[in-house]
DNA sequence: CGTTATACCGTACGAGTGACTTGTAAAAGC
DNA sequence: GCTTTTACAAGTCACTCGTACGGTATAACG
């Protein structure tokens, strides 16, 4: 056989090129000639990694969604010292907003991805399958502060956790229409970790 | 002249067909023949009243966007008596999520034109003009909450407004992803304006 | 050596796209 | 009643789409 290749490393070539894609033209506006030219590689090559586009799709996505959990996870772990719950949760949602280039992107891939969620179950469960072990880190997290005397213990609740992951959600998509600025996405994130996180000493 | 016909109703026929469409198969997956065949007319006629595929778009998302503002309003009005400003607060929140059969629609069509409006400036000022307007309609009943003595002054800001419309669009999209239930939802909704509103007489 | 599986490239196909043009029927206005 | 304008239908245009397929070069394996 020929030179061997690193298929892994090919596919994550050409997810790349379709995110570059995606994120400036929609994922409908990225066909499979536009991937293989962005990648720089022949439509055959692109047709040998991926058979189909769906697979091509699939891939990206988890691919994509791979690298956005590292790259939170790296900025939980480059806290200084022992960061307290209310930290770790901030830097968390922070993470999950588009503030940089990389999360932008992945945030204007996820949308694209979002559509195409609603309308097919497949990609849905996919999609929504990170969810309740994201909220579960989030309650933990608020559990923690509630023993650590920072939250009142009636507030470390899953409703908590899915309302602070609600609120990412939120501010993400007005920040990617750009009715919010980055400031006041921040602004408005820390308000609501404020309201959280008051009155610690009640009940 | 062959007979009178009216302009704007045929071009709300063809705009009820379009949601149908894209509210399954998203806006990508309506064509214009699929357009015409699902409002049960011929591809020329369509083409008579929206000379091109985005001036269809743009009347649709103008229309469903003042059908929904109706909505809301109209569920305001049916308020018995005088509501109080958490529940004006609570019915248009509510009124904004996809809960019934047409918000839900209302919800797929504007998800749809969300991810277009990201990569167009025309459509996302169009999506986003109507955002300074509803905030401020929040931040009065806010202002009003406080003088009624229902809030703490210090709330009635234009960032608690921002920060119950930015988590309504989260619990939709959480909601359109089935990742939420319709009851998590309200209950979500319930438990943030009841941290907003709570500790009333203080300040 | 030859065989064979792999890694491509180039091209072509059939279906579908939006935009445009032509054809036709009908009714309002002079 | 003839003209003109409107309301459609149907067909055509050039183009893009995902997929399929034939061909060729390469290098590991027997």
């Amino acid at each position: 056989m020929p030179k061997k290749v690193d298929h892994e490393a090919r596919r994550r070539e050409i997810a790349q090129a379709l995110w570059r894609i995606a994120s400036t033209r929609g994922l409908d506006g990225a066909g499979l000639r536009d991937v293989a030219a962005e990648a720089g590689i022949s439509l055959g090559r692109l047709q040998h990694y991926f058979r189909t586009k769906d697979a091509m799709l699939a891939f990206a996505l988890r691919h994509i969604n791979a690298l956005a959990d590292r790259r939170i996870r790296d900025r939980i772990e480059a806290l200084d010292g022992e960061p307290t719950p209310r930290e770790v949760l901030r830097t968390c949602l922070i993470g999950m907003l588009p503030l940089d280039d990389r999360s932008r992107t992945g945030a204007l891939v996820g949308a694209a991805y979002f559509v195409r969620a609603v309308h097919d179950a497949d990609l849905r469960a996919e999609a929504k399958n990170g969810i309740p072990h994201l909220r579960d880190f989030f309650t933990g997290q608020l559990r923690r502060a509630a023993d650590r005397g920072e939250l009142p213990p009636a507030r470390a609740t899953d409703d908590e956790a899915m309302l602070l992951i609600s609120l990412a959600d939120g501010l993400s998509t007005y920040l990617l229409l750009e009715v919010h600025t980055q400031e006041q996405a921040l602004r408005l994130l820390d308000l609501h970790l404020g309201q959280l996180f008051e009155g610690e000493a009640r009940e």
